[in-house]
DNA sequence: TTTATTTATCGAAATATTTAAATAAATCAA
DNA sequence: TTGATTTATTTAAATATTTCGATAAATAAA
């Protein structure tokens, strides 16, 4: 993984509620839905909309619609190659 | 390490210069000093000193002054503690 | 078909981050 | 002591991110 990727993925996760959202469809075990973010997360639903979007543009979770709804999945091999990074930083 | 810290350390990571650092620091085996940044990186000085500023502050790296440089290592144990944190989100 | 529900997008305001010029502080070297 | 070198701080401008209201789009339910 080179350093632009990194940095993506850095940024992807330096938020609090996006953190909370990688928690949510982990406890969720990957059947995470929109709406149940309205109850965990403090924020308007543009916003929680807005933070998803980051996590998908950057693959770090996938998509996929059911019905009206969309469910939410983790890319563990993302988060894979990111602690590959981060371990290559490791002196 | 709860979710604050975590953003925090994604925060300090999101950024191309400051992982760049984060290699150099590798490259040197623990013995970069500030003037070596101004080579690798295409910052003004006030910018790099910013830069590093934010990875001590978060205890990503340490510094130890010598005469009029200063030297900068790594803090593997929060890498690790950061790799932790992201496992524990894999589903 | 009409209405309700769920998710996405647009636009604008508020906030945060990045950058560098100017300058200060500390130390070394002559 | 004087001048050069290295790092840090202050301040301000430029840029990026976060947030939400309004609204659109898609689908389900009545």
């Amino acid at each position: 993984m080179d350093i632009k990727r990194a940095e993506k993925i850095s940024k992807a996760l330096a938020d609090a509620n996006r953190l909370t959202i990688l928690k949510e469809v982990k406890k969720s075990k990957d059947c995470l839905y929109c709406v149940d973010l309205n109850e965990t997360l403090d924020l308007a639903q543009p916003s929680i909309c807005h933070h998803l979007k980051q996590l998908i543009d950057n693959e770090i979770i996938s998509s996929e619609k059911e019905g009206r709804n969309v469910k939410y999945s983790l890319n563990n091999y993302v988060i894979d190659d990111y602690i590959k990074f981060l371990e290559g930083l490791k002196v």
